[in-house]
DNA sequence: AGCACGCCGACT
DNA sequence: GTCGGCGTGCTC
């Protein structure tokens, strides 16, 4: 007299934009050995997809007459651990996202697509008729006789043949001399670990056996250190002492060229495998490093953003590098923070979480002070050449040419003169930002976006830096046929100037046109750790990472595009840019000098970051949030739409609104509608409104009320719109 | 997002 | 007469 209990629902997520989950009967071969974080092949609608078990319960909303089976299960074990699927999930709530977007974004491109989560490797070696065969070979091609040799000597991956290989293989399959087989993929190989370790300094002796002694439980670090202080030897340092104890460590990069240069590092010091995951990777090669995390084979991952879901059974500690890099922060899609989720990843694992930076952002700092991080610093300069001298140059008050001014030309000259190298830094590339008419005051006008075309001289064309239309360059005004003037200063201007005064000293620019082409980085990075190049100059791309021992001046030749920026953010990401390049000044023993150009040298909080350094900054910028109501003293998220016209952007985001009217949004500031600060882009038309409140709560709380609102607006499907929790820009 | 259904225009 | 435009609705 048994009862029959009814077979459990399974609750499955699907790679769609829906922000819901969808319940199934088990497959027909049953619901045993399933468990949460397995994927599933599934009908949905006419078609057939992989879902994602994210639970299984025993009732459904819906009558289980109206759910349809599974069809099959799809792995022997989760993808995810349990604390690591929560953290997914989680994320997909609080970045308020279709959860099925954001677990399928969690993997590898393959792993989406139903590839074998498992690392095994598919093989060929000789069945019985093939090693006949080779004792009696009949005629055969060349090609094929060479083939049967190596199958002869031993197995062969299907993956290590040429095309036409692959041909006679097939030609053997035909005859039955050949046979698959699977086995586990070999392990990549370790690191070479013979890299001798320096002497640590006191702090960075201090840091490694604080957070060494720490390795049980959750805990947040701020490894606040200074460039050239040596933070990636502390990360080497405790890394290794959490492989001695058997775990894993998860590395995350900003997303620059830079992570070779680490990556190298880490395999001279460590003698285990250690594996990247990165955006210029294939998709076979991100495949087998995420199965090599997940299989344990691999005990270190270094990765960029997306990294920080990749499965790590024994996960030890996660290390944040240059906390403070937007890179970090999806900008499209499923908007996550890389180094938040980094942290909650730590704490729901019950292990360290390391954010290193020497600038770093207000919010860790803010983290820091309030004693939810543990600060540790690393003040001394590995080298120790002593802090640099900061000094301003008012461009009021000088003549410059083509954006150089006086002092700047006197001191490039001088250290020239003392053998040392010159870091130039402008942020703006191309050879200016504008091409003017003197005739009719006309300027070259983006057909898509409300921008000015960029002059690129090198290339003859105007390019826009917002869309990238590209267009030739006029041979005079269209409106009044006057000859035109570039105005304003971009790397590449700079570089003929500099190139001009400066004959006798060769120069190496870095932004991302000369980049371009591979390669280049390596010969340019060889011209100046050789010493060719005695002037280098560059955007973003030359403060970020690399290290120039022999440079002794650094000028930054425009530091107020960030000083008024329309953005919150915008003075905390010029400091942090400022004190990047002023860091690669004066390391080993000569005593560095950095001058800062700017037209408005009375600036407070210019004038507290030269003075006293990246704190002092921050405390002035930290006050001004406070007043201001801005992160990290409050929470922010917005929603942003875009659409074809003006109006349909504008009145969607009004509807939006009008919906938000009978909402509980105490605690909530609605603002809006704003119009961007660049309203048209890429032919778009862009607005948004800003949430704001004091506390995560009432904010999140409005937001979940909201969107099934948002979503079934009637202009929801002919605008473009997204919402953006803890944006890094609200323009 | 896909995919189907459903009504109005220029074409084999 | 149909092929096909994209508006609307649905996906357990």
């Amino acid at each position: 007299m048994s009862q029959q209990s009814p077979s459990p629902i399974l609750s499955v997520v699907i790679d769609t934009p829906l922000r819901r989950r969808f319940d199934y009967l088990p497959p027909p071969a049953g619901a045993s050995g399933l468990r949460p974080g397995m994927r599933l092949s599934v009908p949905f609608g006419k078609r057939r997809v992989i879902g994602y078990l994210v639970e299984i319960k025993d009732d459904s909303e819906l009558p289980r007459a109206r759910l349809k089976a599974a069809f099959e299960v799809l792995d022997s074990r989760p993808l995810w651990d349990e604390p690591t699927l929560a953290l997914l999930l989680w994320a997909a709530d609080y970045y308020h996202h279709a959860p099925g977007e954001v677990l399928a974004g969690a993997v590898p491109a393959g792993i989406r697509e139903g590839a074998a989560a498992d690392a095994w490797t598919a093989r060929w070696r000789l069945s019985t008729a093939g090693v006949a065969s080779v004792a009696a070979p009949p005629r055969l091609g060349a090609r094929q006789r060479a083939l049967l040799e190596r199958l002869a000597a031993g197995p062969v991956d299907h993956a290590g043949l040429e095309p036409p290989e692959r041909a006679a293989l097939r030609g053997f399959v035909e005859r039955g001399w050949v046979e698959s087989f699977e086995e586990p993929s070999a392990a990549p190989p370790p690191g070479r670990g013979d890299g001798r370790a320096p002497t640590l300094t006191a702090a960075q002796q201090a840091a490694t056996s604080a957070i060494s002694g720490a390795l049980d439980g959750y805990s947040a670090w701020l490894l606040h250190g200074v460039t050239g202080s040596g933070k990636t030897e502390v990360y080497l340092q405790v890394i290794a002492e959490v492989l001695a104890r058997g775990r894993q460590a998860l590395v995350l990069v900003p997303e620059i060229a830079l992570t070779p240069q680490l990556l190298g590092r880490f395999r001279q010091r460590l003698a285990v495998p250690v594996v990247s995951l990165n955006s210029s990777m294939t998709d076979t090669e991100r495949l087998a490093a995420w199965r090599a995390a997940r299989s344990g084979a691999a005990p270190v991952v270094v990765g960029t953003r997306s990294a920080v879901f990749t499965p790590l059974p024994e996960l030890g500690l996660i290390v944040v590098d240059e906390e403070h890099d937007s890179s970090f922060k999806q900008q499209e899609g499923f908007r996550y923070s890389a180094r938040d989720l980094a942290v909650a990843r730590a704490s729901r694992l019950g292990i360290p979480v390391v954010l290193g930076s020497a600038t770093p952002s207000l919010e860790t700092l803010v983290n820091a002070r309030e004693g939810r991080y543990q600060h540790l610093s690393l003040p001394e300069r590995a080298g120790s050449a002593g802090k640099p001298r900061v000094a301003v140059v008012d461009l009021r008050r000088h003549a410059a040419r083509d954006g150089i001014a006086q002092p700047t030309l006197a001191a490039i000259e001088r250290h020239l003169a003392a053998r040392g190298q010159v870091l130039v830094y402008l942020n703006r590339r191309g050879y200016a930002p504008t091409l003017f008419c003197p005739g009719c005051g006309w300027m070259a006008p983006c057909p898509a976006c409300d921008a000015r075309l960029t002059v690129h001289m090198g290339r003859s064309r105007l390019v826009c830096h917002h869309c990238g239309a590209d267009e030739p360059m006029p041979y005079g005004c269209p409106k009044c046929a006057s000859e035109l003037r570039p105005v304003g200063q971009g790397t590449e201007r700079v570089e003929q100037t500099l190139n001009e005064l400066f004959p006798e000293a060769p120069l190496v620019r870095i932004d991302r046109d000369v980049i371009r082409h591979r390669g280049h980085i390596e010969k340019a990075l060889d011209d100046i750790s050789s010493g060719r190049a005695r002037i280098l100059l560059g955007t973003q791309m030359l403060a970020k990472g690399h290290d120039y021992p022999d440079v002794t001046l650094v000028a930054v030749l425009n530091a107020d595009q960030g000083l008024f920026g329309a953005d919150f953010r915008a003075a905390e990401r010029l400091a942090q840019q400022i004190i990047q390049v002023a860091g690669r000044a004066g390391r080993g023993d000569r005593p560095g000098e950095v001058l800062v150009q700017t037209s408005f040298p009375e600036h407070p909080l210019l004038i507290s970051l030269v003075h006293g350094g990246y704190e002092a900054f921050a405390d002035g910028a930290l006050a001004e949030r406070k007043l201001a109501g801005w992160p990290p003293y409050s929470r922010l998220a917005v929603l942003r739409a875009d659409a074809a016209s003006r109006d349909e952007a504008r009145s969607f985001l009004d509807a939006a609104l009008e919906a938000a009217r009978g909402l509980d949004a105490r605690g909530v500031r609605l603002l809006g509608p704003a119009i961007a600060a660049m309203e048209r882009r890429a032919h778009r038309y862009r607005a948004q409104v800003l949430i704001e409140s004091a506390q995560r709560g009432p904010l999140h709380r409005l937001i979940d009320q909201w969107l099934p609102l948002i979503e079934a607006l009637p202009g929801a499907r002919a605008v473009r719109w997204s919402i953006d929790v803890d944006p890094i820009e609200v323009d």
